[in-house]
RNA sequence: GGGCUCGUAGCUCAGUGGAUAGAGCGCCGGACUACGAAUCCGUAGGUCGCAGGUUCAAAUCCUGCCGGGCCCA
């Protein structure tokens, strides 16, 4: 039973015995500090106003009442501090009753059905297939994955997708710049054009078009420049699934814009708007009043020269995701994007769905080397790409910073300090909790130890605070991943996780355990196994691996050889 | 000029109305002939941008101002 629950029942059936009511605003947390102990509620200081009381003296007659009805004798201690709060000490074989949750829930440790099976879309990255992810995409990848992962662990039907921007304007000029390096390569004396794509990329997928189509000179140009442009989107659409996969991240529906526009979905949509008043024509435009939503002015969704924005079809998108029977969307943008955010919001509203949205909004990151920053602007950068940045530090160090810091916060990325193995490193640090307990687990095995089983009697042997201090933080898990999921923030999770890998660390140093004698090495074997069951279950919804064994010493990882061998011993 | 957003220790950042505001890094000083020292222990470091307001209680909510970033005109 955890012990939140437990105390929150308690506290219900003595509010109601004293004939109180259940405040709305209850909080029943764990104290920033562990003198006060256990769990802590603030509802007496929330009653004293309407029963015109003292807050500590509700507080009191609740205490009384509590220690009255603890039958079981579950809680060690119970009593008011400060300006009312009611604090609880749970007995010790209440928290090592924790263990056998863990042990039996596994790796679905921390899951539960919060979500209802609520069925919710999750739309990240969505970039435009015009060249590489860059490491801001990087960024709303990885918060995107990890949101999915944490919405599926509470009990939420969760679908990933990635929007592409496959029609309209910028593909045209995607074509045309194919067709110009193609051309220019071709040794036709062409100027460069105004607004065109010139990374080299587009230089290599010019020469290879012109390789597989050597006749692509004589026929006709728009002829030409759909091969180019089919050739180019195709090819860079393949390399961003290759990114996404090296960082692990998966998507399980592409959508594509241009069978929005093929199925005539922006017309309908449209006629759907206009059916009910929304749109106008004006100076050749067509409008949606989205003034009517919130929005400060009203927006225009088919130019006068016919061309459509990407509004249009941003409604037409989103209608069609609710269509599909999404009861929430939570779309992943970056932050230069916040201005669109009410329009897109009413237009929501506009289809019938006011609040079924929620857009996260992802702030910059700033990639620095050594302190220095690192030009994203030109093509000369060698570490613009996300490709470039995983290769060089690793998916899981680039994720776990990812995902350390509140989305709407900008964040600094130091390619340095992210590659460094060692301490500065928060990724490393909890992996290595999680290698150190297998390494134990191991060398238990051979010595013929194994874990006790959940309930056993010689769990009595872990009576020392740090004991109590690590199932304390293994009952939380549960509590912080169903906050995490209901704020949509990973950071609550990876925080989580270095915490619980410190109290790992210093329990390690406090304790021996394989020579502490057959009964309390394998309760303390048990404990710690659940400690890395949980570390493993936290790191997973990160996206993180957690390794049973860290291959290379901070030596020769912080070296600039790359083919320094990891020193190995038995 | 209008809007959004952020401002917390030297640095990077947590802190969703609660108790003496926390962590990591950095500085300084300690701990390996036992399970991995990628670790642990200790010291120092704060007008929570500023000023008002809301209430039993504000880093947190509201208003104004200052400063940074972004979007729009």
């Amino acid at each position: 039973m955890k012990a939140k629950q437990y105390f929150e029942d308690a506290l219900r059936a003595g509010l109601s015995r004293l004939e109180l009511p259940w405040p709305e605003k209850t909080l029943i947390e764990p104290p920033r500090e562990r003198k006060f102990g256990d769990y802590s509620a603030n509802a007496a200081m929330l009653l004293a106003g309407a029963a015109k009381k003292k807050p500590r003296d509700v507080a009191e007659a609740l205490a009384e009442d509590l220690r009255r009805h603890d039958d079981a004798g579950q809680f060690a201690k119970i009593e008011v501090a400060g300006p009312g709060f009611l604090n609880v000490t749970f007995a010790p074989d209440f928290w090592r009753g924790i263990l056998s949750d863990v042990s039996n829930a596994g790796a679905g440790y921390g899951a539960s059905n919060v979500g209802h099976g609520e069925r919710v879309q999750v739309e990240y990255v969505s970039a435009n297939p015009t060249g590489p992810l860059h490491i801001g995409h990087g960024r709303g990848a990885a918060l995107g994955d990890s949101i999915a992962r944490l919405l599926k662990k509470t009990g939420h039907d969760v679908s990933c997708e990635y929007y592409i921007n496959d029609a309209g304007r910028q593909m045209r000029i995607l074509g045309d710049s194919v067709w110009l390096r193609l051309r220019q390569l071709a040794g036709q004396d062409l100027p460069d054009l105004e607004d065109f794509y010139r990374g080299d990329y587009i230089k290599d997928i010019a020469a290879r078009v012109h390789k597989e189509n050597p006749d692509i000179l004589n026929l006709p140009e728009s002829q030409a420049i759909d091969i180019c442009f089919h050739e180019a989107v195709d090819e860079i659409l393949a390399g961003i699934k290759q990114d996404l996969r090296d960082f692990r991240v998966g998507h399980d529906v592409w959508f594509s814009e241009k069978s929005l526009v093929d199925a005539g979905r922006i017309t309908e949509t449209f006629e759907n708007l206009a059916a009910r008043g929304l749109t106008f024509e004006e100076n050749g435009a067509l409008w949606f009043r989205t003034t009517q939503f919130g929005d400060d002015k009203d927006r225009v969704l088919r130019k006068s020269s016919g061309e459509l924005t990407y509004f249009a079809s941003d409604i037409a998108y989103h209608h069609d995701k609710f269509r599909r029977g999404f009861d929430r969307v939570i779309d992943i943008w970056g932050a230069d994007h916040h201005g669109y955010v009410p329009r897109m919001q009413g237009a929501v509203t506009a289809l019938g769905r006011q609040g079924a949205l929620t857009v996260i909004l992802v702030q910059l990151v700033s990639l620095l080397k050594n302190g220095e920053q690192v030009a994203m602007s030109t093509r000369a950068g060698k570490f613009e790409t996300l490709a470039d940045v995983v290769a060089y530090v690793g998916a899981d160090a680039a994720r776990f910073l990812f995902l350390s810091r509140k989305s709407d916060s900008p964040l600094e990325f130091d390619l340095e300090l992210v590659r460094k193995k060692s301490m500065d490193n928060p990724v490393y640090y909890v992996q290595y909790a999680h290698a150190r307990v297998h390494s134990m687990l191991a060398k238990a095995r051979n010595a013929g130890i194994s874990p006790a089983l959940p309930g056993a009697a010689c769990l009595s042997g872990l009576d020392t605070p740090e004991d109590m201090e690590l199932c304390r933080m293994l009952e939380r898990f549960p509590d912080v991943v169903a906050g995490a999921a209901q704020a949509l923030a990973p950071h609550v999770v990876s925080h989580y996780l270095s915490e619980l890998a410190a109290g790992l660390h210093k329990y390690y140093t406090q304790h021996h355990v394989l020579s502490a004698g057959a009964d309390v090495a394998s309760a303390r074997l048990l404990l710690l196994s659940c400690v890395a069951s949980t570390l493993a279950a936290g790191l997973d919804l990160l996206g993180v691996e957690a390794p049973e064994r860290m291959d290379q010493t901070p030596d020769n990882a912080a070296g600039a050889t790359d083919n320094a061998s990891a020193a190995t011993d038995a």
